[in-house]
DNA sequence: AGATGTTTTAAACTAATGTATAAAACATGC
DNA sequence: GCATGTTTTATACATTAGTTTAAAACATCT
């Protein structure tokens, strides 16, 4: 008694490993590392318990998987969104051109914006609870990143020192990350809140502009 | 009839249901509403298992008593933290004066470090993972808050109207919020982590000097 | 077709969780 | 000191979790 042979027949899409990592990225940005299950992320791809074992050998480097699959795309993203700004041919490249770019990319406003606000959920939720070797976040993602932008502002505002650069960032990051985590209060639960509801680019033009300004008072000095 | 009640006596010991809460406290801090598990806090608490079905009626109660327990409190220390900075007899209230007093008490550096920094941490982590109803989180606390914060801004800044300040609280949460969330990842994991190092009270004081400058640049306009 | 290696499945297993229960321990008022 | 009501305890119960197992289903190659 099977069915599944046909499915896989003429359902020539995509195979098992990939439904898993499908179903489990997706439960994990909404629920989280505890909250989601085994059962539910085999049901969701439509496979039994057993292949999470079978094909990644536990729920925790499914896990890791998910993130290994985005990890590097995503780092580059950020990576290459910077680096377009800063290889314009210009006289001068403007301050709030570098940090929307940077901001669109983060905030995943322009990638299609299931995908990539599900990501930002995933790590904004990595930040609270560490699921994953420390290594794989900070060392492959945060600090690569954060090197690119340090450098690609320094470039910019020349006069802006190396601390400096860091503390921007950080309110850079923090606005953003914010930013994602109430976008997601939002679809949620967001019915019956009386809060005001904000649209996401316009909040992306505001950090450009806040920050920006906070960033010129430090190059000024 | 309810006899567990003379806490004047001479009990140096705080009695089980303070004791429970204050263990549920900080684990729920620590490691999250699922992460933690009753038998976990009960022993935490030095009691039984069935002591907080028996004083709070199930996990999910104890959670939101929790909250309740410095909701209030919290709540009016940051209406109090504004409302002292605007009563102050001056020609003119400094931008920074208000953005510093906020910052110190929602990041909790100046009252003792150990329990507000861990409120915050709780309040962050409700950011992404509802378990409290959310007319508790933001009517009771979000929305008064936020409130207050728009009037003094608009006071301070008057040429600043009231969507902008809106805005521009976002992004002074987001900062403030973020900055919770690496000291906490600092804190618990922060040994092989080859991150620079942050100084709270160093990160605070940009903070007030970026968001001023962004500030400015909406009331200047 | 038949042998061989891989994938899928249902079921079982162990551990942990939230909750409930009933008896024991305790305190208090008479 | 006994009766009464409250608190604490050990234990039981029902679910759910992650993981394992062994057989069934399947695909591939000769």
């Amino acid at each position: 008694m099977d069915s599944r042979q046909n499915k896989a027949d003429f359902n020539t899409e995509k195979d098992v490993q990939e439904r898993l990592l499908d179903a489990a990225e997706e439960l994990f940005c909404e629920r989280g590392f505890k909250g989601t299950s085994i059962r539910d992320i085999a049901a969701n791809a439509g496979c039994n318990v057993a292949s999470v074992n079978y094909y990644f050998g536990g729920k925790n480097n499914l896990y890791i998987e998910v993130w290994r699959r985005h990890l590097i795309p995503m780092r580059d993203a950020r990576i290459a969104s910077i680096g377009k700004v800063m290889s314009q041919n210009r006289d001068r490249i403007e301050l709030e051109d570098l940090l929307r770019s940077y901001a669109d990319t983060f905030v995943g406003s322009i990638i299609d914006t299931g995908k990539a606000s599900r990501l930002s959920r995933l790590m904004a939720r990595e930040y609270i609870d560490r699921h994953l070797p420390v290594n794989i976040f900070v060392d492959e993602v945060m600090t690569p990143t954060l090197n690119a932008m340090q450098e690609a502002l320094m470039k910019t505002c020349p006069s802006l020192d190396k601390s400096k650069a860091l503390l921007v960032i950080f309110s850079l990051i923090g606005q953003l990350v914010h930013l994602v985590h109430v976008r997601a209060m939002f679809e949620q639960g967001g019915d019956d809140l009386n809060l005001p509801v904000l649209d996401t680019s316009e909040i992306v033009e505001h950090i450009v502009k806040f920050s920006a300004a906070g960033i010129r008072v430090y190059s000024k000095e």
